[in-house]
DNA sequence: CACTAATTTTTAAGTCACTGCAAAATTTGT
DNA sequence: ACAAATTTTGCAGTGACTTAAAAATTAGTG
């Protein structure tokens, strides 16, 4: 009883349609490709694809769960010693050697940043997703080091590894949209990224350090 | 020869139509209240209105253009040998002593906020605000510093002074949504700020620092 | 004042994301 | 084979926003 016709229809229908209007929307841009399209394409009704997606942005940023989690995570398994910035930072780069670019949302390369900076809806959404993604960490690391409720710290230093994050994708980003590809960065990127880590840590110090002996993984 | 009918008239519908439409959002919330109702209690056609405001968000973020300019003239107008982010934390403080919460977006007290956080769209649009703010902030600083254009060390000191300054205000929102009045913060409100941007000053230091005997203001 | 050009406002018709609801189709358990 | 549960669909909205052309207003000139 591991799993009925109606769940493995209802799992292939949703990604069906994820995959119908990920391509169109890469072949045509997201503004460029109506809801009604992407039913016909998927050969389902409008309200079904409402149905699986409750909202358009949704049919193509649909890990944004993942993606929201990883810094919690990766917080959460840091090794023994290591402070939040530098288990983040480690993540980083080692994400960047292994050409695995999963803090650029997608392996699928430069397609997916074109789609989502050129539709301001997409942009919009990213933004609440990086939003999230540094309150998720701020509660993580707030909970694991029980901080006193008023204090700031979780918060602050969430946010301003969040906002470092942000400015090396950035520059990740606008280097690719000018069409160069990830491994053509990659050795400016993890400077930049080492830079900018650096200029956030002679602040945020071992704040956050796992004490030696409590480690959890 | 200063302002013919033509102008003034059109800037004084274009002051009614935002003051109408934000008594209305006030007394009713912003999802609650639709364009054409603004349109008829302004007196004029839904057009008209999206002739004055290029969306429904700008009738009540009218402003946005003082806000994402603010912390380029705190920058550009600060002290002898202050860096950029003693002059943000100094302007930041001041305006809390003031009692002018320009960081808080407007003096209208809790009621914007209270709409803006009820409303997911004005919401992204005050994260749309944030980053335009951080972007100008880093431009202003690379430029007067001219600093090489594949340094990102100004955008992302620009990124996490606005990552501190946004967790800051995010601080006071919270308790001006419990009810408690701005005055009533403010103490707690400075010990926190002045809390999260020394955690930043030791890593960012005298970056941008204006050198002495070449101030401008 | 009269008349024309420029500008603003309105009207009308449409697009598109998204919602609510009831009918129809499908799947499930018996 | 039948009834209950679930999913899909059709249909009729709502509301922000667009486009294009007609109508009203204002400006400038003789």
């Amino acid at each position: 009883m591991s799993e009925g016709l109606r769940e493995r229809k209802k799992r292939e229908t949703r990604l069906r349609i994820s995959d119908i209007a990920t391509g169109l929307f890469m072949a045509r841009g997201f503004d460029n490709v109506t809801v009604a399209e992407v039913a016909r394409a998927a050969d389902v009704s409008v309200n079904t694809v409402f149905n699986y997606f409750a909202t358009k942005e949704d049919l193509l940023l649909d890990r944004t769960p993942e993606v929201e989690e990883l810094l919690v995570r990766v917080f959460l398994e840091r090794g023994p010693g290591e402070s939040v910035l530098q288990a983040v930072r480690r993540d980083f780069l080692e994400a960047l050697g292994a050409g695995h670019y999963r803090y650029g949302f997608h392996e699928g390369g430069d397609v997916f940043i074109r789609i989502i900076e050129a539709s301001p809806s997409l942009s919009a959404r990213v933004r609440e997703m990086n939003e999230t993604r540094e309150h998720r960490l701020a509660e993580a690391v707030a909970d694991e080091l029980d901080a006193d409720p008023d204090d700031l710290t979780p918060a602050v230093v969430a946010a301003q590894i969040g906002a470092t994050l942000r400015t090396v994708v950035g520059y990740a980003v606008r280097r690719m949209l000018a069409g160069e590809t990830v491994e053509a960065i990659a050795p400016d990127l993890r400077r930049q990224a080492e830079h900018a880590f650096a200029l956030l840590e002679k602040g945020i110090g071992d704040y956050g350090a796992r004490r030696e002996g409590r480690q959890r993984s």
